[in-house]
DNA sequence: TTGCTCCTCACGTCACGTGAGGTGGC
DNA sequence: TTGCTCCTCACGTCACGTGAGGTGGC
């Protein structure tokens, strides 16, 4: 009345196939044969394979069940202890992706931080294209990847610059501009207008040292307004660029070549 | 300032070996690659990339994240909704595997149910010796794999049968039996000893008809205690069965007859 | 005789890991 | 020049799954 392979495997439920695997390893040891050459199993085999599964099942790798097998009761409840340890590890990391999920559905929220999806929804409120706020999505997406410390502080100045009449402005000329000629006589304007908003903005800031200044305001708002490879999506863009720099005051200038070399050093 | 692959990889939490297997199956785009031959990524691999990490991270099979990654909105929630509620499934498992890892720790308490466990205790606290207690849990070890169904009656006959002072100095004797010569005369008066308390108590039994009797008490007493795989283990035990079944009446013979067949549908 | 279980190779699978051997930028 | 990152094969790993081809009990 000893247990075929079948009987045995159903019963501990695993199958067939990997009660014979676990003899391959070495795990449970062969049982003698019937006549027919079947494998018989008693008893034992039952608390044994009952073992190897519950290990098993909790992640163990057989190599280590192996060796968890033979070993003294006192170090075979500690490994179990550590095992458990390690089973209530994977319950809170399947609840933190249990949130990610939802976050995956609620869009943006799991690529970038909360701070700058914030950011990006107060554009939209203003007004600023879609396409536009895409490629502000974009930038501030390679930022994280390259330089994640800065982006909080950046985050809070654009939040901060968005809080004046002027620039919001501006930025919606910007916004316009994308789809102009690359000759439009207004870009030279509007580069006037964003050179001069930042030269006040920065002697406003650096009055105030109300937050360390990474990054000097008016260079900030040149390099994450225009910053090279966003420029390259509109001809326009681009020109603005170029006349904006030209119109830099020298401190600026030198400035930009500061925020060039932290740049580096964060990446 | 597009990231390279290891960048894209850090941010996003893998691997840069599996951001190549990930092109390979078609799951994220090659993107352009620079003068060197490098692979050089922009904002939207990081979007793709972290859908693909979240995805697979909650278990899902690469080929299905394929299919999700170009489905529709409405078609992709109601996808994450069902990974989410198989999320909570692993997560009540490796709940349930903690209790059973604990129960590992206890015993016998994993392989056996609770009353059969019980049982076993109560016959240790009876001065029944280790060895015989231990082919006893192998007995119902076996029983449980091959007629699971038969185990709770089974132990409640006995529990009931515990509780007769007779019959525990009738089991406590069987048990010193076990070390008894095969042709020691005291074998042939406890087998007249066990049959006749066996015919009382079917008697009593089937007078009360407390439990509906699926097995013949009398024959029960016999094949529990002496099953033939059992009585394998003494020489004693084995010249025992043989003697207390000579010594059956004509109606616990059909009986055990009936039991045979009963155990074989079982199975 | 048919259907079911069992047996032993031995290759397949899944999601990468891990060198092997070589090139390019600082 | 050295060290680091990148590249493309291509075999290895882990825990079995899945036939392939054959035998034994009812």
């Amino acid at each position: 009345m000893l247990l075929t392979i079948s009987q045995l495997a159903s019963h501990c439920g695993v199958t067939v196939r990997a009660v014979r695997h676990y003899h391959q390893r070495g795990l449970l040891p062969e049982p003698e044969r019937d006549a027919s050459g079947y494998r018989r199993y008693g008893a034992e085999a039952v608390v044994s394979l009952i073992r190897i599964k519950t290990l098993a099942d909790a992640g163990v790798p057989l190599s280590q069940v192996h060796r968890m097998l033979d070993s003294a009761p006192a170090s075979f409840s500690a490994a179990v202890t550590e095992i458990d340890s390690a089973l209530q590890q994977q319950i809170s990391d399947l609840e933190r992706r249990r949130e990610e999920l939802a976050r995956l559905l609620a869009g943006d929220r799991l690529v970038l931080p909360d701070e700058v999806v914030e950011l990006l929804d107060e554009m939209r409120a203003m007004g600023v294209s879609d396409l536009t706020v895409g490629i502000e999505r974009d930038g501030w997406i390679l930022l994280a990847a390259i330089a994640p410390d800065v982006v909080s502080v950046w985050a809070r100045q654009k939040k901060a610059a968005l809080g004046d009449a002027e620039f919001r402005k501006i930025y919606l000329a910007t916004d316009e501009a994308r789809s102009w000629d690359a000759d439009d006589p207004r870009l030279g304007e509007l580069a006037a207008w964003m050179v001069d908003w930042a030269a006040n903005r920065r002697d406003a800031v650096i009055g105030t040292d109300a937050e360390p200044v990474l990054v000097d305001p008016e260079v900030s708002v040149v390099e994450t307004l225009l910053a090279a490879q966003l420029a390259e999506t509109s001809p326009a863009w681009r020109r603005l660029g170029e006349l904006s720099r030209s119109e830099l005051t020298p401190a600026a200038q030198s400035g930009l070549d500061l925020r060039r070399q932290t740049r580096l050093a964060g990446s």
